[in-house]
DNA sequence: GCCGTTTTCGGCCCGACTGTTTTCAGTCG
């Protein structure tokens, strides 16, 4: 599905080239330059090779004259001569390699070597059997450690079904308010909106659908097969269509009349599960549900919201985060649902990154980003420094610097408070990545952890209470490890890390970045419904990063939480009475 | 190889962690 020319695939080649130089020797910059340049287009808004027709290649930061030199042989040849004399002098069974956790390009290569591979596509299957073998831990520079690490890496790559992957809620939500501007550009478009996983935002969306609300079908979809980024028009009729985006992605857009939309709405929606318990619930008042309506006694009842369609079975309104079946049927019969948190609750972000460590602004433009925000209060949380690599005095140096800093920016501005933190790591044998010395000395700490994901259960809820149990530990950030569509989730008993979280009055972070998403939201559900507290932060590394506090709520608001249970909903005063034991 | 400039050179992110070996290389974020 995905084509040659794809962002994806593009960035992909730049990254085997960095591989390839990295192997050779090349310049360890010119190497970097590769890697930035495979994730700019990697990250890209537009496809890369619209912006090679345009002439705009440099454009995307990045990309110079020579690269995009490269690209445009690539884009004219499909190869690039340069690239292959590259790759043809390397076992070709190391790029297919790339993408286990824990292999690179050095560790790709002398496997391919060693284990002679001529071919990626033999390369999983060959470094598995060698590893079952015990043959991996004989090669000089790998041990029996690595050898399990791998064979543990390769085993949790899943083959996708459909070869490609989903898109993350953000990518999908970009695209879908890039194609709905497109759409409301005609008159004859009364409304419009996404259906499917991407309305109950979900935190990965298959295909984008579309609803639209029109009295003249036929404009509409001809209007809908000409968007400019369509690559194939999959299947057009009277009254819906189907696209194919040049970046491999399907959109389906079904359109009705206004009197009948919300019923439209409403089964597209879905999800399935819902719609089946919402269907054995109206034929127990014989009803019969469907797109087109409400039947009643052979006769097809329309609708033109969604309001008015529950309205009718005699149920309040079901938010759409809210419908997976479990439980808000039920909920909406007594009027019992949730009053769900807002963005605009949201008083402060607390999970905030400078160029102190690897962030990309400074300190003082991320506090003065915060206030476009109108944000009462943001905390600032780079990576702890080490002490083992700079030494306790410098250390102690480095946080005094900071304190000042924060404490100058506070006596000079009462508009917003700024609090000070460190992200600290919660190791492998049971600490965290800096003493309570040191801790004590900040207005707050986070607990994370972000190594060996691979430990056993106990271990890692070891970790995480440990964690929990350290006085100057506020919360713990990304509590469930995963990573989307890349890496699963630790494990880890829930059960005891919550009940560890309230004991201390702790409190557990919604991680709003996208890759992230953390906790995820069925743990949310779980967590507010034993009375845990959340904090939802952006994880921020850049000042656009700010902007992602919504798919945060996304998730809360799919974990049924209400404002109460997020402490940074809360006014400054109260916020610090249940952030830190500090304010106490 | 890219980029910005005190503008055609010189700097570019590097700290943390792990496994392996024994002072470091590779990987990750």
């Amino acid at each position: 599905m995905e084509s040659r020319y794809s962002n994806a695939f593009v960035s992909k080649l730049l990254k085997e080239v960095a591989a390839a130089y990295e192997v050779t020797g090349e310049d360890r910059f010119r190497i970097r330059a590769y890697q930035n340049a495979a994730t700019a287009i990697e990250h890209a808004t537009s496809e890369v090779k619209d912006l090679w027709e345009e002439g705009k290649l440099t454009e995307i930061p990045g990309i110079g004259s020579s690269i995009a030199g490269h690209l445009d042989e690539y884009f004219r040849t499909g190869k690039v001569r340069h690239f292959e004399a590259s790759f043809n002098k390397l076992p070709g069974g190391m790029f297919g390699l790339f993408g286990i956790h824990g292999i690179g390009a050095k560790t790709a290569y002398r496997l391919a070597k060693e284990l002679n591979i001529k071919r990626r596509e033999d390369s999983l299957e060959v470094v598995k059997k060698a590893a079952l073998e015990g043959k991996i831990s004989q090669i000089e520079g790998f041990g029996e450690q690595k050898e399990k690490e791998i064979l543990e890496a390769i085993e949790k790559l899943k083959p996708n079904k459909e070869g490609r992957k989903r898109l993350l809620l953000p990518t999908a939500s970009w695209v879908s308010e890039k194609i709905s501007n497109y759409m409301r550009g005609i008159k004859e478009v009364l409304d419009i909106k996404p259906l499917g996983s991407l309305r109950r935002r979900v935190v990965t969306v298959g295909d984008i659908d579309f609803a639209v609300s029109t009295r003249s079908a036929n404009k509409v979809i001809d209007h809908f097969v000409s968007f400019p980024d369509t690559s194939e028009i999959l299947n057009k009729g009277d009254v819906k269509a189907s696209i194919l985006l040049k970046s491999g992605v399907r959109v389906d857009l079904m359109t009705e009349k206004p009197d009948a939309f919300g019923a439209l709405l409403q089964h597209f929606t879905g999800s399935k599960a819902h719609n089946i318990s919402l269907r054995k619930f109206a034929l127990e008042k014989s009803y019969s549900l469907s797109e087109h309506g409400i039947k009643v006694k052979g006769k097809v009842k329309e609708f033109s919201d969604e309001e008015s369609f529950y309205s009718f079975l005699g149920l309040a309104y079901i938010e759409p985060e809210l419908r997976e079946d479990s439980g808000e049927i039920e909920a909406a019969k007594v009027k019992k649902l949730p009053k769900l948190i807002e963005l605009k609750d949201i008083r402060g972000d607390l999970h905030l990154h400078t160029n102190f460590s690897d962030g990309n602004n400074t300190l003082d433009e991320m506090v003065k980003k915060a206030r476009e925000f109108k944000y009462e209060y943001i905390g600032i949380s780079d990576h702890a420094p080490s002490i083992n690599s700079r030494g306790e005095k410098e250390v102690l140096s480095l946080i005094n610097k900071t304190k000042k800093h924060i404490e100058s920016i506070n006596n000079s501005n009462d508009s917003m408070r700024v609090l000070f933190g460190y992200e600290v790591n919660i190791l492998t044998d049971v600490s965290v990545s800096l003493p309570d010395d040191y801790l004590k000395i900040l207005d707050y700490a986070i607990g994370s952890i972000h190594t060996s994901f691979n430990q056993s259960k106990e271990k890692i809820t070891e970790r995480l209470t440990y964690a929990i149990k350290n006085p100057y530990i506020g919360f713990i950030a990304h509590p469930s490890g995963r990573l989307l569509e890349q890496r699963d989730s630790y494990e880890v008993d829930w059960e005891k890390v919550f009940k560890e979280v309230l004991e201390r009055n702790k409190i557990l972070e919604i991680n709003a970045h996208p890759e992230r998403l953390d906790l995820p939201d069925m743990l949310v559900r779980e967590a507010v419904k034993k009375g845990v507290k959340l904090i939802i932060n952006t994880d921020a590394h850049d000042l656009e990063d700010y902007s992602l506090m919504r798919y945060g709520i996304d998730v809360a608001r799919r974990g049924w939480v209400e404002s109460r249970s997020v402490v940074n909903t809360l006014p400054l005063k109260e916020f610090l009475k249940v952030f830190s034991r500090k304010f106490l």
